[in-house]
DNA sequence: GTGGTCTAGACCACG
DNA sequence: GTGGTCTAGACCACC
C-alpha cells in the first residue's frame, strides 16, 4: 500500500500522515471509509504499532480523519468551513516554495500546469474553480 | 539582519539557511558578496558559533554560497542552467502543497496572487517571465 | 429521541447517559415515567443493546433511575437533599473550568449568561433562585 | 511537585496536562519560565519519559507551552487574540456542568464565589473585568 | 545536557 | 477485534 523510507530524515509517522493525507485529498480514500486497523497497517509495512496509531492521532487533530473506540478510524468528511488559518499557512510556505522554484527557473507555464494537475486530482472539489486557469 | 523564532520547531540553523537563501533568491544578497563572519553574526544573534557555522555549511552543500578559507563566506553566482533535478524535486512539492491547500479551499485567483507576488520578490531574473502572468 | 455522534471521541454509552441526565435534568423525562426499553432504544439507535444497558446501569449507580425486574426502567424522583460530596465536586470541576474559561477571555458577562440559561433550562427547581440573576 | 492517581480512569498524561496548565493558567508559572525537563520529572514522579513526552507535546498542541529541541520546554505568552473556537467549546462545557450543578442545589451566590476565586487565581488577566461581579 | 522518534510488548476500554 | 495508554529502553538531532 505505501512505501516507507526508514532511512529518511523525516520521520516514518509523518511519512505516513502525508501519505495518507494525499490519498484523502486525491479521493482515494472516500469519507467515512475505513482505514487498515493500526494492527494490521503494523504488521503489513513492519512498522510498531505505536508510530501507526501516532499517525493517525495526528491525522486526527489535523481534522483528516476520525476514530471511532472499538471500531475503527475513518475519513472524515470535508469541512463546509475550511480552516482559515491552515490556509493561510499553507500559502505562505506555497510563496516561499514558489520564489525558490522561480530562482531555479519555474515559468507561469509550470505553474499553470502544476495547479491544473492538484485540480484535476482532486476531483474539482470547489466547483466554482473548473473554469479556464488563465 | 535576521529576525528568528527561537521558540519555532524548526530548527534554528534551518531557520538562519532559509533567511539566508531568500536573501540570496531576491538578489538583496548579491553574487560574490561576503557575507557577514560566523563569530560576527553569532554574537549578533546570540546564537551559538556552530548553529550558524552549520548553517553556512549547508548553504554551501545546496550550492548558494561558497567558503574560502581564511577570508570567509561568499555568495555563489546564480548557476545559468539551474540544477534540473531540484526544479523537478519542487516541484513535485509543489504540486503536492497546492493539492492540500485547494482542499482546504484555494483558489486558482490565490495561485495567481501567490505566483505574482514571488515573481516580484525575485526581480525579474527570468526576463522571459516578465509578462503578465494572466 | 436522541441524537448521537457516533464520531465523538466521547464513547456511545457517555453520551446516552450525560443526554438522558440532561433530559431527567430539565424535567423532559419526570420521576417515576418509565424510560424506552433496552431493546427498542436499541433498534431506534442502531446501538448495540449492551450499549444501551451499560447507559442505564449507569445511570441507576448515580441515583437518576431505578430499575425494576421484569417492568423497566423509570426515572428517579428528585432527591431533596442532594448529595452535598456531589456537589462538592462539581464546584471543583466548576472553578478549574472557569479558570481556563477567563484565560482565555471569559467575562463576567459571559458567566451571567451562561448561568441564566442554565437556569432557565432547569425550569426553576430551586425556587428560591428565580429571581434576577443580577 | 504533582500528584498523580495511576489508577485514576484519567489519563496520566492528561492528569499531567491539567496540572500543568492550571500552574500555568494560575501564574505559578510565568511565560517563558522552564519546565522542567522531560527526564527529571518522569524520575520524580516515576512515569516513564514517554507519557511526559505527550503530555508536553499535548500542551504544546494547546498553545500553552513551547518547547526547543536541545533546550528545554517553556511556557509560552498569553496570546493576544483569544481562541474563539475553544471558549467557544469551554462555554459549552460549562452550561452543561453550571446545569448539572443548578440541579444539585447550586446557588447564584455560589456560581459568583466560584468566579470570584477562579478571577483572583488569574491575578486579573483581563483588567476590563476587575469590577464588581453584581 | 535537551527534546524527538522508535521498538517491543503489555494491559485496558469499547462495541 | 478495535483503538488508547503505558512501560522499558534505545538511538538520533540539536545546542
Amino acid at each position: 500500500m505505501f512505501q516507507l523510507d526508514v532511512r529518511s530524515r523525516k520521520p516514518i509517522y509523518e511519512q505516513l500522515v502525508d501519505k495518507i493525507k494525499e490519498l484523502i485529498i486525491n479521493r482515494i480514500l472516500k469519507p467515512d471509509e475505513q482505514l487498515p486497523s493500526v494492527r494490521m497497517l503494523s504488521s503489513q509495512l513492519t512498522v510498531n504499532p505505536n508510530t501507526i496509531q501516532r499517525a493517525y492521532r495526528e491525522l486526527e487533530n489535523q481534522g483528516y480523519i476520525y476514530s471511532i473506540k472499538g471500531k475503527g478510524n475513518f475519513v472524515a468528511a470535508i469541512e463546509l468551513k475550511p480552516n482559515e488559518q491552515k490556509l493561510a499557512e499553507l500559502k505562505t510556505d506555497l510563496k516561499r516554495l514558489i520564489a525558490e522554484a522561480i530562482y531555479l527557473g519555474l515559468t507561469k507555464d509550470d505553474i499553470y500546469v502544476l495547479f491544473h494537475e492538484a485540480h484535476q486530482q482532486t476531483k474539482g472539489i470547489n466547483s466554482d474553480d473548473t473554469g479556464s486557469f488563465r
